[in-house]
Formats: structure tokens, C-alpha cells, sequence
DNA sequence: CTGGACCTTCCAGTACAGGGGAAGGTCAAG
DNA sequence: CTTGACCTTCCCCTGTACTGGAAGGTCCAG
């Protein structure tokens, strides 16, 4: 299968692909004689699954590392576990952040929504931030 | 006032303050005879007030185009307030993604959490992904 | 045999907000 | 006079996940 019809099977492009190749994410592929990639079926699922973590928020980086371990012949469970239970924590700290940001913003613009020009001073820039 | 104590001042770094210069949201100080930076006291405000928008989640390319507002002489408040309006809405729709994605990571973390390494087949590298 | 679609490699750039470090000039204290 | 702290410009690097484009080779239909 060569790089265009993996690309179209898995839903991406034949350029992310050679990147994913660099990246070690796709082990490098058998060649034709022409020099062409020559792909075998199962590097479809091998792409469905970076999209899977990707899904998951994950890093191309992190996602190689839970690969590196399959190809190593272990179970990556252990790993994704503690991937996945970090991916949470972070979101977690995100979503709180934003939510402060949201309550912050929504203050400041309540503020600026009866704008009074002529009680900014030029030297504050902005009185509403 | 030169870029170190500017920078001590204001909670930054020399080479930040030339890079906000770069970028255009300082303008361009006096320099002493031998080439120095020389800023005025009210550089201090001006850097502060780019902390403010930071901290207000815009970037320095919006909190750039406020100050440019202001600079030409006109009162920034209906920018602002579009501007913090437009982050709302970004920062809502950022909060109900990491929520959908926080949920979905939470089922899967919860699979994982019983690891059956047997049931994991090579192909799939990780059936809790 | 020619044209177009596909493939190859390599180089460069995107957005974001700076950081690292080289090579050289300047200033104040000891 | 020298040392050390500070300043100058310059260019490259960071991380993330690609994308664009140039120059050239290959494959297949008409």
C-alpha cells in the first residue's frame, strides 16, 4: 500500500504520515524498487491509534512512548494508566484556571460595557484592564 | 531609567523588554550618549499594563493593537470590550471541550484501572485507547 | 511519447512568548 | 588599571504538529 492510500484510509495526508515516520510514531516501511513507501495493512490501525490518543489528549510524544513499549513486547497498561490519570490532573488544573480567567474577564468586561472615555487617563492606557 | 531597573521594576527581563520593543509595545527609548536604553518612569505602567492583558488571557498582539488605539489618541474601551468579549466566548468554548474531554478520559481511565494484559492483543497496541 | 498524478528528499515556515549565548562596548568601584 | 556588572546587537533555539513548496523521479492512461 503505498503512502497515498494509507493517507486516504486513515484519514490524513500522505506529509503527516512521513512525519509520523520521522517521529517514530510508524516504523519505517518496506520500499518498492522505485524507492516508493510500501506500507502493510495493519499500519492503518497503527494511525487509528495515534488518532485515538490524540483524541484522548495526548502528545505524539506520549503516544510513541505507550507505542515503544508495545513494540517492545510489554503491555503498555501500566503506562497509559499513569498517562491517562496525569492527562486528568492537568485538565483539571485547566479547567479551574479557566473558569478563574472566565469570572476574572467577566468582571473586567462587565466594567467595560459602560465605557466612560473621558475618566481614562491617557497614562493608564486603559482603565478597564 | 535603564533596561535593568526598568525590568527589575516592572517583574521582568532586560531581554523580554527588548523583545516587547520588537513587537512594538514599547516604543522605542531615548539612549544615553554611549547607547543605552534610556526609558521614562512611565515605562514602568506600560509594561504593567501588558501584564494586566496577559493576565486577562489576551496576547501581546491584541494587547498591542489597544495600545496602539490608545496611542493615536483615541479611547480603546470599545476594543477592549470586544476583545474581552471574544475571549469569553473562546474561554467557554475551552471549558466545555476540556469538560467533554475530562469525561471521556475519565471512562477510559476507569478501563484501564483493571489492567488485563492477556486480553490486549498486540495489533490493537492498547485496548484501552 | 506525453501528460498528469503520484512519489521522493530537503528546506523553510506557521503561532506563541520569549530564552541562550556570543562578541564586543561601558561604567563604577577598589 | 583591572575587575565585574551591566549594556549593545546578532542569530539561533525551545515545543507542538504539522504545512508549503522546490526539484526531481516514477507510473499509468491515452
Amino acid at each position: 500500500m503505498k503512502i497515498g492510500e494509507l493517507a486516504q484510509a486513515a484519514g490524513t495526508t500522505a506529509k503527516t504520515l512521513r512525519f509520523y515516520e520521522e517521529q517514530g510514531l510508524l516504523p519505517p516501511p518496506g520500499r518498492t524498487s522505485s524507492g516508493y513507501r510500501d506500507y502493510p495493512p495493519d499500519a492503518i490501525a497503527r494511525v487509528d491509534f495515534v488518532h485515538r490518543g490524540q483524541a484522548a489528549g495526548l502528545t505524539l510524544a506520549q503516544i510513541r512512548q505507550i507505542m515503544d513499549i508495545r513494540d517492545a513486547g510489554r503491555a503498555p497498561c501500566d503506562n497509559v494508566r499513569d498517562l491517562l490519570d496525569a492527562r486528568l490532573h492537568d485538565i483539571e488544573q485547566q479547567i479551574s484556571q479557566l473558569s478563574a480567567l472566565r469570572d476574572t474577564i467577566t468582571d473586567l468586561r462587565d466594567d467595560a460595557a459602560h465605557p466612560e472615555p473621558e475618566t481614562c487617563s491617557a497614562d493608564q492606557v486603559c482603565r478597564y484592564l
